[in-house]
DNA sequence: GTAGGGTTAG
């Protein structure tokens, strides 16, 4: 029977004590570290406590166990107490601190401690290696650094140990010249594990081929942390396809994954937003009962939420029965998108802390139902309760009242915005002169685009674009050319505007002249609509050639819809006669509808 | 005869 498994170590234990049998220290110390082992602190307190004799060994196993139920308090009265200590009591002790938040002062107080060689201890390669973990996880390059110098000075064994957390530790501090030099220069002592901590510090750095160059180098020791690592370092990188193919070369190399690789495997699938995917690995996942790792959990749910598949997403939550905000944020988030207000509301209500991303989240969700009079409901009841100060809540409102056409509430919004000073803000800015001109007070929107400073391209499109939709195209070309001498970049929504109105205005050849300086002025690529501007701006002159000239040109041709159109606009050529109304895209509605 | 501390992929 081999004592080290829980079930040894109760066959002997219960044997003792049936026994009336007193066991070696030696013996309960075991017993001590593979209770421990098992999360059975209790058992472990229980042995030491009734222990007639404990060394050493009895002290660090015990100390262990503490740390590893995380209670540094407890271990550090037993480190404090123990009647002796070594090299372990001490490396032990390090550990612990070093791995849990909030306690790396005491880390270094304690290593600081063995470098003055107190109890005549001194720093081994073990104690290096922890140290390492410590500094990589504080970021400290500084001291990182430090310590090689420590490891070369003390010429402490440079072990696959202290080599790939010396990888490691420049790795994460983003020093990845540094990490190669240590790999480069350690090759007696370079195994799998160093391998892999360097094969992860080419994919932080994004040296994707350099990774796999490294990763291939005695491919035979490869093991699954070592495909993991590739695998996710891909995914890292965006290659969502490469990490999925990587994952079945694993397969076929007959390494058998584990749940870290299907963390990244469920990554690659919802970076890909691929639901036929992540159904196969989530169903891969149900096969191999994963489904309670946490980590798992999270991925198969980001899947299909990223995929926008909502019903499912909220049936892994439900499924998880974890209480977890961070998904109950991402099921409003999703539903609110999706303009599903009912259930975002569901959620929103059970939420206990609401932050401003999931107040902006679902008051831009009820804008996109057009359910305007609930945005100003949750409106009225948030600033009863607080000081509405995040731009894109008000943003909201303002958007439900253009959809209500509710100048009054506009208005009362833009008082409100200016007495908690955030005239400034250029987004809330725009939405206001958006609103003003879309409520139908051109003379509001004027005054306050002009009392800003600093104008920014959108302000200007939603200015150009209030002027050209209250039949004011001169003015709208007039403040266009104006943003041009102020040096204000033009994008494809201001030449969208800007063709409207002159395709309005019949003004062909400016248009034209617009049309060219795009793609010749801006490297703007004119997209389906301005094109069809200007085909409605040709139509309306009756210049149908050049009309027609102008389809042809359209470069999107692979798209069915535009080929059909086009198809059908050859065959109707002669019959076609254009109407004096055509807006920009009425154009093309109506004769796809044709 | 019997024992304890450290590395890589989320």
């Amino acid at each position: 029977m081999n004592m080290r498994s829980l079930r040894g170590a109760l066959v002997w234990h219960v044997q003792a004590i049936k026994a009336g049998f007193t066991l070696p220290t030696s013996t309960t110390n075991l017993l001590i570290h593979v209770y421990s082992k098992h999360n059975l602190l209790h058992e472990s307190q229980k042995l030491f406590d009734e222990m007639p004799e404990r060394n050493v060994f009895s002290w660090n196993a015990m100390i262990s166990a503490h740390i590893k139920t995380q209670n540094l308090k407890q271990a550090r009265e037993l480190f404090d107490s123990a009647p002796h200590r070594d090299l372990v009591t001490y490396n032990s002790m390090l550990s612990g601190y070093a791995s849990a938040d909030g306690y790396e002062a005491d880390a270094l107080n304690l290593f600081r401690e063995m470098q003055n060689e107190c109890e005549g201890m001194k720093a081994d390669e073990v104690t290096v290696t922890r140290m390492l973990n410590l500094c990589a996880k504080l970021l400290n390059v500084g001291y990182g650094r430090q310590l090689h110098a420590f490891m070369v000075k003390t010429s402490a064994d440079v072990t696959g140990f202290t080599v790939s957390s010396l990888i490691d530790m420049y790795s994460k501090c983003a020093c990845f010249e540094d990490a190669y030099r240590v790999f480069n220069r350690s090759y007696e002592v370079v195994d799998l594990v160093t391998k892999s901590s360097m094969v992860a510090a080419c994919f932080r750095a994004g040296e994707t081929e350099m990774a796999l160059k490294i990763f291939w180098r005695v491919p035979e020791l490869n093991n699954v942390v070592s495909w993991t690592t590739l695998i996710s370092g891909y995914v890292q990188n965006g290659y969502m396809e490469e990490g999925l193919k990587l994952f079945v070369c694993m397969a076929e190399a007959g390494v058998r994954w584990n749940e870290r690789t299907f963390a990244s495997v469920l990554k690659a699938c919802s970076g890909l937003r691929s639901l036929k995917r992540g159904k196969e690995v989530h169903a891969c996942v149900l096969k191999n009962g994963l489904i309670s790792n946490k980590f798992i959990n999270s991925g198969i749910f980001n899947v299909y939420y990223k995929c926008e598949n909502m019903k499912y997403a909220e049936l892994i939550y439900l499924m998880s029965r974890v209480e977890n905000s961070f998904s109950i944020i991402k099921l409003i988030l999703g539903y609110s998108s999706q303009g599903n207000m009912v259930e975002a509301r569901r959620f929103f209500d059970s939420l206990a802390e609401k932050d401003v991303v999931v107040w902006t989240a679902l008051f831009s969700g009820y804008v996109k139902a057009r359910q305007y009079e609930a945005v100003f409901e949750l409106f009225s009841d948030l600033s009863k309760e607080t000081m509405v100060s995040e731009p894109l809540i008000l943003v909201s409102v303002l958007r439900a009242c253009v959809l209500q056409a509710a100048l009054n509430p506009g208005m009362e919004i833009h008082a409100y915005m200016l007495k908690m000073g955030l005239g400034m803000d250029k987004k809330l800015i725009s939405t206001v002169v958006d609103m003003y001109s879309q409520c139908g007070n051109l003379t509001y929107a004027e005054t306050v685009f002009r009392s800003v400073a600093e104008r920014d391209t959108i302000l200007y499109n939603v200015m150009i674009s209030g002027y050209a939709h209250h039949g004011h195209e001169i003015k709208a070309i007039q403040l266009f050319e104006e943003m041009l001498r102020n040096g204000i970049k033009p994008d494809m929504v201001t030449f969208l505007e800007i063709l409207s109105a002159c395709h309005h205005c019949g003004l062909v050849e400016l248009g034209e002249k617009y049309f060219n300086s795009m793609t010749v002025d801006y490297n703007i690529l004119p997209e389906i609509d301005h094109y069809a501007c200007m085909i409605d701006l040709y139509g309306r002159a009756n210049q149908l050639e050049k009309a027609m000239g102008f389809m042809k040109r359209i470069p999107i041709e692979q798209d069915p819809v535009i080929s059909g159109w086009l198809m059908s606009m050859q065959q109707r050529e002669t019959e076609l006669t254009w109407g004096g109304s055509h807006s920009k895209t009425e154009g093309i509605y109506s004769m796809n509808c044709a």
